[in-house]
DNA sequence: GCCTTATCCTGTGTGC
DNA sequence: TGCACACAGGATAAGG
């Protein structure tokens, strides 16, 4: 379940060793994967060959490898289970190859593979160095366009539940399931807490936090859970040992000893602890 | 206009 | 052993 720090460590992949390089053929073996892209398959294909890759940027969740010619940029996602690989061209297909990218230099192909078909790769314009279609999107907490005092007014005139605004893209990208319930057990938050009344300390607290635990999940490579999630030589990250309540359901709260609960909550899980996460009246 | 919910998808694990 | 089903969950369209 790739999120900030999993894109992060995608990226500098990709910048190490697709950066500078032509593109000399793009083959999409799944439609689903450029389902957003309108213009279909072949036209996809048509406009990627002869392109440079110049860079490659990353806003939360989202990244693109901005292209030579009119301003375009290669976009993805990577949803739950999507992988960018550079593997050696010859290597046998992989099960879920839904885009292959090869380079004029006859160096390692550019894969995207992704099981559960989530994830989707576009081409759009950029539009002040960002992907027209993701213009709605926040600034992430790393970013030095990311506003604290913006993000702090907006989270507390919200009238919802505190993980919800956390998930909410618009107001701050880059954090998902995992990463929200790591930083809601540091700031002793539970998720279902009023936005609106939370002071501002206590949101600053709860940045803080948040810049923590995915800095630090991003110094460990990303956290990994079944292997669905890996670097673009298809290596895992070291971080889920370091979780303290995502996924430890019934495992004791390392600061107090209590079991860690799991409750439903928007069709999915949050993990937190009973006693240092109490449930709002 | 804000907030919430349903939907997309497939492999894995569990219970019967 | 085989089957049914729950579960993982980000973004978005649709509904309230």
């Amino acid at each position: 379940m790739p999120e900030l720090p999993e894109v992060e460590v995608v990226r500098r992949g990709l910048a190490q060793w697709v950066t500078g390089r032509e593109i000399a053929a793009a083959e999409v073996l799944h439609p689903r994967a450029i389902r957003r892209h309108v213009p279909g398959a072949d036209e996809f294909a048509a406009r990627l060959k002869g392109r440079a890759v110049l860079s490659a940027e990353r806003r939360g969740k989202y990244l693109w490898l901005p292209l030579s010619g009119d301003g375009e940029a290669l976009m993805a996602h990577l949803g739950m289970s999507g992988q960018l690989l550079v593997v050696d061209p010859d290597s046998p297909l992989e099960k879920h190859l839904r885009v292959r990218l090869s380079f004029e230099d006859g160096g390692p192909d550019l894969r995207f593979v992704d099981q559960r078909t989530f994830g989707h790769i576009m081409l759009s314009p950029l539009v002040a160095g960002v992907p027209a279609p993701i213009s709605h999107i926040a600034p992430d907490p790393f970013e030095a366009a990311f506003d604290e005092a913006v993000f702090t007014s907006r989270l507390r005139a919200k009238r919802t539940e505190v993980k919800r605004a956390l998930l909410d893209q618009s107001l701050i990208s880059g954090v998902g399931n995992i990463y929200a319930d790591e930083a809601l057990w540091i700031a002793r938050l539970h998720w279902a807490r009023p936005t609106e009344t939370l002071t501002r300390p206590k949101v600053a607290e709860l940045l803080g936090a948040v810049r923590t635990v995915m800095g630090a999940a991003l110094e460990q490579g990303g956290t990994s859970f079944d292997s669905l999630y890996v670097n673009v030589n298809g290596e895992s990250g070291y971080f889920e040992r370091s979780l303290e309540a995502y996924g430890r359901r019934d495992l004791p709260c390392s600061r107090c000893g209590t079991a860690i609960r799991r409750e439903a909550f928007m069709n999915r899980s949050s993990y937190s602890c009973p006693r240092c996460q109490r449930r709002p009246r």
